[in-house]
DNA sequence: AGACCCTTGCA
DNA sequence: GCAAGGGTC
């Protein structure tokens, strides 16, 4: 029997915990197409280091597939609107009958999403649309059946919400008995850095429990801290669906009921839910995907268009060694730790008072595990233009925060060699004469007048 | 998911 | 001097 069913993927490139690839084997072989969009990607400000991941995990996918008898597909296209004419033609091609996906709720998703379904539906191909790839994929809403705005609340019911549902992940789809034919070229992508992001899949995995066996327990006491690897470091494969939220689940409560630990209670899986809050978020509010604040009022910042800071930033140039080092860290290596990814927003939103869109943008030309919603929100949380966002007032000290998250200046060091002779003492924010003799940048600001003017910024708004 | 400043209470 | 606690930005 030849492939009937059409499983697209996209931001979920895996075949297990896939709910479209487990709902479509049911009712008859199935097929995978992904269709590959780098001029849309482009115009998302999307790094290169995503998009050769992706390629990584499309090769290793395809091969994975392949084992199964199931075909993929990858189709070379420029922009989301493309998909409209592609994969209908695809279908008519190989007599596909049906066309499943996870819908995305971003705008641009999902005014691709409902072109494909209309030219489908046109062509008379049937087309099933699940929900979103979320550990909870329902809409969590409040009393009055609207969108929660705090996160705190949002978190009580979506956990409610995950009780009820609780369900295993979706297994692998079965070995297809018909053989297939492979028109996929590998990628096999140069300088990709495999050792420091493996796309396969068996390695993925294990890194997840590896991380939920001996990391998860003391996530929420190690992962303020740069130097330690205290964190997850899934992210990259969350973004593109490489490992599924069902499975971050299942570690979570297979390893904390071997240590006698309330599942619920897992620090690891309250971010998991800020992914889900800020995901459904972008459905609930178009604005947020037309670069819009959450909070209009805020559109009337006078933010400063100094070219010449801004490099600074995005350089690691800005004489605040926990930012500088933080900043090398993202140019270097495409990835940045949470804790330096709050600390470098606020320098750039506060203290520098340059535009939160500017700092967005180039998070995700640099990052390999950019999302939108996760970048956009913590963004706004940064800048005070958000949804439960940090309040104006709240400005990070760098300084503070070097001398509490890196005591000994070890992560500054990694990435800032110039400063390596220097003392824990000194070294998170060295006195001027030290600065001159080992050639390292002067502040680009005052930190106290910053902080002054950031917050009046926000204070002429009322 | 902060920082700062000014108390108070103690040495 | 100073830690700890509270109000304010």
């Amino acid at each position: 029997m030849s492939a009937t069913q059409l499983v697209w993927l996209r931001n979920d490139l895996r075949l297990a915990d896939h709910p479209a690839i487990y709902e479509a084997q049911q009712q008859g072989d199935i097929a995978l197409v992904v269709c590959l969009t780098p001029g849309q990607w482009q115009e998302h400000n999307e790094s290169e280091a995503k998009f050769a991941l992706r390629e990584q995990l499309i090769d290793t996918l395809f091969l994975q597939a392949k084992s199964l008898n199931i075909s993929l597909h990858v189709l070379h296209l420029k922009r989301f609107s493309d998909c409209a004419k592609a994969i209908p033609a695809l279908c008519s091609e190989h007599h596909y009958q049906q066309v499943w996906w996870q819908n995305e709720l971003p705008v641009h998703e999902a005014q691709r999403d409902d072109k494909v379904a209309q030219a489908l539906e046109e062509g008379k191909i049937a087309c099933q649309r699940l929900a979103p790839d979320l550990i909870v994929p329902t809409p969590v809403l409040n009393q009055q059946n609207g969108p929660f705005k705090v996160f705190t609340p949002f978190y009580k019911r979506w956990l409610q919400i995950l009780i009820q549902q609780l369900s295993s992940p979706y297994p692998e789809p079965k070995a297809q008995s018909e053989s297939i034919h492979s028109d996929h070229q590998s990628f096999r992508s140069k300088d990709f850095r495999d050792d420091l992001w493996p796309a396969d899949y068996q390695a993925i995995r294990e890194k997840l429990w590896r991380f939920c066996h001996n990391k998860e327990a003391q996530y929420d006491e190690d992962r303020d801290f740069p130097a330690v690897p205290g964190t997850s470091l899934l992210s990259p494969y969350l973004a593109l669906g490489a490992i599924g939220p069902r499975d971050c689940l299942e570690a979570i409560m297979y390893v904390s009921q071997q240590n006698n630990r309330d599942w619920q209670a897992s620090v690891w899986l309250k971010e998991l839910a800020w992914r889900d809050f800020y995901k459904q978020l972008m459905g609930h509010f178009p604005d947020l995907s037309k670069s819009l604040p959450f909070k209009p009022e805020t559109q009337q910042v006078r933010w400063n268009d100094s070219e010449q800071l801004f490099q600074a930033w995005c350089e690691g140039k800005t004489g605040f060694p926990i930012v500088d080092a933080a900043m090398r860290q993202l140019n270097q290596t495409g990835w940045m730790h949470n804790r330096l990814r709050m600390i470098t927003a606020s320098f750039l939103t506060k203290l520098l008072l340059i535009d939160w869109r500017k700092g967005e943008a180039y998070f995700m030309s640099k990052l390999i595990d950019g999302e939108f919603a996760a970048n956009n929100g913590g963004w706004q949380w940064s800048a005070s233009t958000g949804c439960d966002a940090a309040p104006y007032f709240r400005v990070f000290n760098p300084t503070r925060q070097s001398e509490r998250f890196d005591p000994d200046g070890e992560f500054i060091k990694r990435f800032v060699p110039e400063l390596k002779p220097l003392s824990a003492k000194e070294i998170h924010d060295p006195a001027p004469s030290v600065r001159s003799k080992i050639g390292y940048q002067a502040p680009i600001i005052d930190y106290k007048a910053a902080r002054k003017k950031a917050i009046s910024a926000f204070e002429d708004l009322k």
